[in-house]
RNA sequence: GGCGCGGUACCCAAGUGGUAAGGGAGAGGUCUGCAAAACCUUUAUGCGUGGGUUCGAUUCCCACCCGCGCCUCCA
């Protein structure tokens, strides 16, 4: 196993990853606002969390990941109140509808997901905090923060605030507050809008003070890891570690981990562009959730990601490659014993694998390790040279390269089903299929191959491919 | 202007001071009744451009060009 080193956005450089604990680590991330439903370039994000996760797992450590969902914001308030509902009404829809993209794309649930709003009297007793210590001042009946007097401010994004000045488009007109980057812990309602009631003042929560005050509540002052978008960085990380160690004086993040933005064809998603993709659109043209996948987690995080449909296409085949290596060690019988040259390889595989992996998540680097063992025991296989002895070992490698990548189970059809899409092959149930394979296989027996390639045709057809296997038998999958 | 990411074959992409991983796609081949799968061969004297350091640079230094992001509650 090698030493886990990460890119620190705090100090702009990959350094070896310790937690505080020993074996343990606390782990929050930015989740969603749920005031839509959530884009490819979202899930880019969330399935770096979630290969990150699933990395430190493998590894052994005890994981306290929370996850929140921003279910108040100004959008959704404007949302719900043309919608005529209640936020919570409004916000339970896009909530579900990102579980269930969680699902179809395999992202695991963190141990804690948390709402803003169950936790307005963290937030609110947090603010106290801050008013003690004197980071805060009031202005038309809403909190500020005062940036002034925390002297880290732009430690993490590395920002000057001496240089600000014309040209910065900063909004300074907006509110009266004492500086322009200074921001809103608690704000004022407008008329109509909703508000709780609360010993700081009738209002909501600013956008940043959700994190720190769930964060530290279910983590501690001082949690090992944090991450979102490299858009969050600025204003919304470098507002949490102002509003976190103003209040506690420790360390609020040892490890911010940030994951670059996805393009599409080479320009940002956008919706006024047309290029602007949720999974749902995905699925409707035929994609699987498991290539979208893919396409995500095989381009390391920290490079921005060319989201391209060839891009998902490929990203299919290669999935497709793994699943045939997977079925081909279930399905083929190996000779009794053991090759010590296959075994050496299979040990270096791993040992590659997790190099990759452990070098600040380096995913093509660790499905490289995958791919060069797949090929050198298919050809290991195809001379006969594989032995029983070795498969345990392969299949170990195989299990853990999916505990993190999560794409070798043939599922996809379950997925789209469950999210209200039909399968390719959906009206032909494995009992059908097996009894039209068997009547293939009569048919070639007899060697009429012209039946036995029309039922094969029929069933390609019907999206189920078939590879006849040397020893006579049939596989056959779902394309 | 400030901060940051990147420019490697047809596409995606790793990487190192010592002579270019891996995946996809194309072409040819082996196997197969034919396919599929798998395997083999093939596709960068070349790693944005120009200099420099060095025995040697894609990898280090300098300059420049190009793409993208953040600097406004966008992951």
């Amino acid at each position: 196993m090698h030493e886990i080193r990460v890119h620190n956005t705090l100090s702009g450089k990959v350094e070896p990853f310790v937690p505080l604990e020993p074996g343990e680590i606390r782990m929050y991330t930015c989740g969603p606002t749920v005031y839509d439903y959530a884009h490819i370039g979202n899930f880019r994000t969330f399935v770096f969390q979630d290969i990150l996760r699933r990395f430190l797992k493998l590894r052994g450590f005890k994981l306290t990941h929370v996850m929140n969902l921003t279910d108040v914001d100004d959008r959704i308030i404007a949302n719900a109140a043309k919608a005529g509902i209640s936020i919570r009404d409004y916000t339970e829809k896009y909530i579900q509808a990102f579980f269930a993209d969680c699902r179809a794309l395999s992202v695991e649930s963190p141990e804690h997901w948390i709402r803003a709003t169950d936790h307005i009297d963290d937030m609110v007793a947090l603010i106290q905090r801050l008013q003690k210590n004197t980071y805060t001042y009031p202005s038309e009946g809403s909190l500020y923060y005062r940036i002034a007097k925390f002297k880290d401010y732009g430690k993490l994004s590395k920002i000057d605030l001496t240089g600000i000045q014309a040209g910065a488009r900063v909004d300074n007109d907006r509110y009266d507050k004492e500086s322009a980057r200074d921001f809103a812990l608690w704000k004022a309602p407008k008329p109509g809008e909703h508000f709780w009631k609360t010993p700081i003042g009738a209002g909501r929560p600013g956008w940043h003070i959700e994190c720190s005050a769930m964060a530290m509540k279910y983590l501690g002052e001082t949690l090992d890891i944090h991450t979102g978008g490299i858009d969050l960085a600025f204003p919304h990380h470098e507002n949490e570690i102002a509003q976190s160690e103003a209040a506690t004086g420790k360390p609020f993040v040892r490890y911010w981990l940030h994951a670059e933005h996805l393009l599409v064809e080479g320009e940002k998603m956008s919706k006024s562009l047309g290029n602007f993709f949720t999974l749902r659109d995905l699925f409707a043209k035929g994609y699987k959730p498991s290539a979208l996948r893919f396409a995500l987690a095989s381009v390391p995080y920290r490079r921005q990601l060319n989201f391209t449909f060839d891009g998902l296409q490929q990203a299919t085949s290669s999935v497709e490659r793994l699943r045939n290596f997977a079925a081909r060690l279930k399905q083929e019988k190996f000779p009794a014993g053991s090759q010590p040259a296959i075994a050496e390889r299979i040990a270096k595989a791993a040992d590659d694998f997790d190099a990759g992996l452990s070098d600040d998540l380096n995913t093509a680097q660790a499905l490289a390790a995958v791919y060069d063992l797949v090929r050198e025991a298919n050809i290991a296989m195809d001379k006969g040279e594989f032995r029983q002895g070795e498969l345990a070992a392969v299949q170990e490698l195989l299990a853990n390269f999916d505990r993190v990548f999560a794409v070798l189970e043939d599922n996809d059809g379950e997925k789209l089903q469950a999210l209200g899409y039909t399968d390719a092959s959906s009206g032909l149930g494995d009992a059908a299929i097996e009894k039209l394979v068997a009547a293939r296989q009569a048919a070639r027996q007899r060697r009429d191959f012209a039946a036995s390639d029309r039922i094969r045709k029929e069933l390609a057809e019907r999206g189920i491919l078939l590879e006849d296997a040397k020893d006579g038998s049939v596989r056959w999958k779902r394309k």
